[in-house]
RNA sequence: GGACGGCUAGCUCAGUUGGUUAGAGCGUUACAUUGACAUUGUAGAGGUCACAGGUUCGAAUCCCGUGUCGUCCACCA
């Protein structure tokens, strides 16, 4: 008898069942048995920080990077999945400098940076095997023999020549600009590590010289070198072009008016102070009218020497102080207290952006290229989205990307914090040398590092290889057997920050795209559509529910119901729902053993060797329904559409297979059903495979003695020569659910037998041949009379199935104005519906415009709705 | 301010180029319970597809508008 226990239990399974992946070194396409003209299939995790823990987004990713790779593999492609962890420079830096202050009171100023270095290595190094493990969990059959982290020693190699190839092809420069600079990091920001937060600040009118003008920052009117005005905003014309004398806390000064139009004429008075080095804006009008610059804010956010009395002060101590004395002077006209605005604040830390000007190496976007035949960046990235080279899943996603590819300006890279990839350049008398190594003695290498995303987006190669895979414009290695990748799932939120930078990157260092397919997810939501979070606390734990309801459960719950680009809200309960159905698939598997009295399965006799004369309608039915899932399944994964898959394989599962074809099982007893149970048992865990993993090579270690991971999906016809009798099966279906809804509206016992009389019309021979399963399938029937005549039976219960009349004679129980009630109103509805037809095809431009089949079915349709409707009435009257 | 998305059964969601009488899971109701499975089975109830207009023979699906919730981008002197 089977060994298998009464339910499945997950726990006792899935770490061996891991391991024992892992042994086998199949992860690893290098490992496996494959044919020599086998595709390449690639996808390379999107590194999670190195601080994270698994949060369900993650597993959301993970998931469905594992039944992609997964499906793959079992179709004999050569796939690769590379995992990977990301240093995620800033996010880092700061939790090591806040552990470091909590446990010692040290800054890591007071460490130095090499000291602090160390303390960061250490930190990383116990982090890292965390989030990890927990991939591991998730069942994610990574090729671990391959593992990057996007700091270490061979990263740090690809960004040092990354940075040197692209300085010298003019694609990287170093300048003085407008930055946003966070002071407590003590770094720059790019644009879009910046957010905005509304808040309420005061606005204050200022007498200013010859105009009244709004600012909600005082404080800069220290430099302040102009006055703008909207060109068209007549209440100050004669004033464009003049200078004049402004009294101000240090005394008077001198700006120039001029008219620019990025000034709103009908905010405030129409009238601007432009202070262009601390604002992008007050910048822009600077440069188009050639206005001076003066610096007042520092790097710590303080006011600078050059601002008297103010000097040292922070930015909002300074304006306080400025106010005060502004009042003295009679130099504020009014404050508007409760002005909304929103402030741009560090997306890390939340401190006040502080605009400033400042020398940063930058990668132009716009500069037109050698490499690329004069074409920019910019425009390349462009290209391969336009051209469909890069398809984003779901397509609405590539408006966004270009929209922002259009309007992205020159990326800034270098960042003032520790943390991160050192930029190889250096220093001497004022001169650059750009280079991995240090020139000599007297140079000092740049004590700046580089965005995170430099080298995150560098990931799809760098993790293959390059540059050492990449010499004279050739691929070799890895980078040649496994770029571009397929596929990039990751969710929309990092579409601008993460994959626009990868596309250029790979473009520039490769030539070629680093993915073919962007698959954008969404985010996974409670089950009141907010965002999970550590500090609401209403975030589910993934690691805490595949403790209690298993990974494939938690793997389910993620990928059905779930659409791309859309997202998701998740419970427990519905975690719940699917850990049964994953007991479901054991306990299909139990009966399947138990029903042949074996505990493992024979593969030796196959579906090609099935005697087609032994097969019973039933075996037919469900050997075509086998058939259009096995095609079916295929084609959703290979688009993306994951959800439906799983429907489909689960409604075939529990309701084609369990709830009709294993009961009929327990009936027929045709030689047939031992291949037919084995192959589609068989062929069931295969397709659910890249789905859930663990139960379905669980399974399959009992039944059979192979891996289940490394075998091949069934072959797309294997089952193609039994597609015929789907309708027939499907008359049976219906009748024996009639007669069960039946025995329930009259609230029989499953004791109580029954008499059906059935009146066949031209289906007498399909339906006698069933007589077995009419009589036994749940239905209980002491006696059933299938005929061809037409006599009504009356005090019956009565139904129909297209032209197939069903009586079942209840003396005594049957509520004879219940039935006619009853057929009232199917002959009402039936009625509507022949209404709506009727007009329908009376309609001469429907008759004309349709497409033929439509035209057909309808009036199919129509007959045999009046077929239906004539019985009913016949039958009514009987009642009568 | 700009762009995008959601709005379909009590809840969570599918619905692929417009063409069945609009589907699923959960919940709910009734019945059942030594059964491969109570992590169960059988059956039922439940929807004006947010609203308003348009295109079309035909709209949940395409177009215009409105409401509402949400996301992203920009700006806020």
């Amino acid at each position: 008898m089977p060994t298998l226990a009464k339910t499945y239990n997950p726990k006792e399974n899935e770490e061996k069942i891991y391991q024992y992946w892992e042994e086998s070194g199949k992860f690893n396409p290098d490992n496996l048995d494959l044919a020599e003209n086998a595709k390449p299939y690639t996808i390379i995790l999107p590194p999670p920080n190195i601080t994270d823990k698994l949060h369900l987004g993650h597993s959301s990713m993970l998931a469905i990077e594992d039944l992609l790779v997964r499906f793959h593999r079992m179709k004999g492609f050569r796939t690769l999945w590379l995992p990977g962890t990301d240093h995620a420079a800033i996010a880092t830096q700061n939790v090591v400098e806040k552990k470091l202050f909590k446990e010692k009171n040290q800054t890591r100023h007071d460490l130095g940076r090499e000291k602090f270095m160390e303390e960061a290595w250490d930190f990383m190094k116990t982090t890292q095997s965390t989030i990890l493990n927990q991939t591991r969990r998730m069942g994610a059959s990574l090729d671990w023999s391959r593992l990057a982290f996007t700091f270490d020693d061979q990263r740090k190699k690809a960004v040092e020549k990354m940075f040197i190839d692209m300085f010298e092809a003019g694609a990287i420069y170093r300048g003085e600009r407008m930055v946003n600079w966070c002071p407590r990091c003590h770094s720059t920001l790019a644009d879009d590590e910046v957010e905005h937060k509304e808040e309420k600040a005061k606005l204050y009118w200022l007498k200013y010289g010859p105009f009244v003008l709004a600012t909600s920052r005082p404080e800069t009117k220290l430099g302040d070198t102009a006055v703008a005005v909207h060109p068209d905003d007549k209440r100050y014309q004669a004033m464009v072009g003049k200078d004049y004398e402004i009294e101000g806390v240090l005394g008077k000064f001198i700006v120039k008016v001029v008219a620019d139009k990025a000034v709103d004429p009908k905010f405030g008075s129409g009238a601007i102070k432009v202070t262009p080095a601390h604002s992008f804006v007050d910048n822009e009008i600077a440069i188009r009218h050639n206005l001076p610059s003066k610096k007042i804010i520092d790097e710590n956010g303080k006011m600078m020497e050059n601002c008297g009395k103010y000097a040292g002060m922070t930015v909002l101590k300074a304006r306080e102080a400025i106010v005060v004395d502004m009042q003295e002077l009679r130099l504020i006209d009014h404050i508007d207290e409760n002005y909304q605005h929103s402030a741009a604040v560090c997306y890390r830390c939340g401190t006040i952006i502080e605009p400033l000007p400042s020398e940063q190496w930058f990668i132009s976007v716009d500069k037109k290229l050698e490499k690329f035949d004069n074409q920019s960046l910019k425009e390349r990235a462009i290209e391969v989205s336009k051209s469909k080279e890069i398809e984003f899943i779901p397509k609405r996603f590539t408006k966004r990307y270009e929209d922002w590819m259009e309007n992205l300006h020159d990326w800034c890279i270098s960042r003032q914090i520790w943390l991160g990839h050192r930029i190889p350049a250096w220093h001497k008398d004022g001169k650059i040398k750009v280079q991995a190594e240090t020139p000599g003695p007297g140079w000092t290498q740049d004590p700046d590092t580089l965005d995170t995303w430099f080298s995150s987006g560098m990931w799809t190669f760098s993790t293959l290889g390059w540059p050492n895979t990449f010499e004279d414009n050739k691929k070799s290695g890895d980078l040649a057997q496994f770029h571009p990748t397929q596929v990039l799932n990751t969710g929309y939120e990092i579409l601008t920050l993460w994959v626009s930078r990868m596309i250029m990157m790979s473009l520039f260092a490769v030539g070629e795209i680093p993915f073919e397919k962007v698959h954008l997810h969404g985010m996974i939501l409670d089950q009141h559509g907010k965002k999970m979070s550590k500090s609401k606390g209403n975030g589910i734990d993934p690691i805490e529910m595949i403790e209690k309801y298993g990974t494939d459960a938690v793997r389910l719950s993620l990928l059905i119901g779930s659409t791309a680009g859309n997202d998701m809200k998740i419970s427990e309960r519905k975690i719940e729902g699917y850990r049964n159905f994953v007991n479901k698939i054991w306990n299909i598997a139990r009966f399947v053993l138990n029903q042949l009295k074996t505990e493992k399965l024979d593969f030796s006799k196959k579906i090609a060797d099935l005697d087609l004369a032994d097969l019973t309608l039933a075996d037919q039915w469900i050997l075509s329904k086998m058939h259009q899932l096995n095609i079916e399944v295929k084609t959703d994964i290979e688009n993306h559409n994951f959800s439906i898959a799983g429907e489909k394989l689960r409604k075939f599962t529990r309701e084609d297979f369990a709830d009709w074809y294993l009961e009929i099982s327990k009936i027929e007893t045709n030689s047939s059903k031992k291949i037919i149970l084995t192959e589609i048992l068989k062929d069931l865990l295969k397709l659910w495979h890249p789905l859930i993993p663990f139960i379905t090579e669980t399974i399959w270690q009992k039944v059979a003695s192979s891996m289940l991971m490394t075998e091949s999906l069934p072959e797309e016809n294997k089952y193609k020569k039994y597609t015929k009798e789907i309708a027939d099966f499907d008359l049976i279906k219906q009748i024996i659910v009639i007669v069960r809804n039946a025995r329930a509206q009259y609230k029989l016992n499953p004791q109580d037998k029954i008499k059906v009389f059935i009146q066949a019309d031209d289906k007498l021979e399909v339906l006698k041949d069933q007589k077995n399963l009419l009589t036994n399938l749940q239905t209980n029937t002491e006696k059933i009379e299938i005929t061809e005549s037409s006599d009504e039976v009356p005090n019956a219960f009565y139904s129909q199935v297209e032209t197939i009349k069903i009586y079942i004679p209840l003396e005594g129980i049957v509520d004879l104005d219940k039935e006619a009630k009853k057929l009232k109103t199917e002959i009402e509805r039936l009625n509507k519906l022949l209404k709506s037809l009727d007009s329908k095809l009376n309609n001469q431009r429907f008759v004309k415009n349709a497409p033929k089949e439509i035209v057909k079915k309808e009036q199919i349709k129509q007959t045999q709705i009046k077929i239906k409707i004539k019985d009913l009435e016949t039958q009514l009257q009987t009642i009568k």
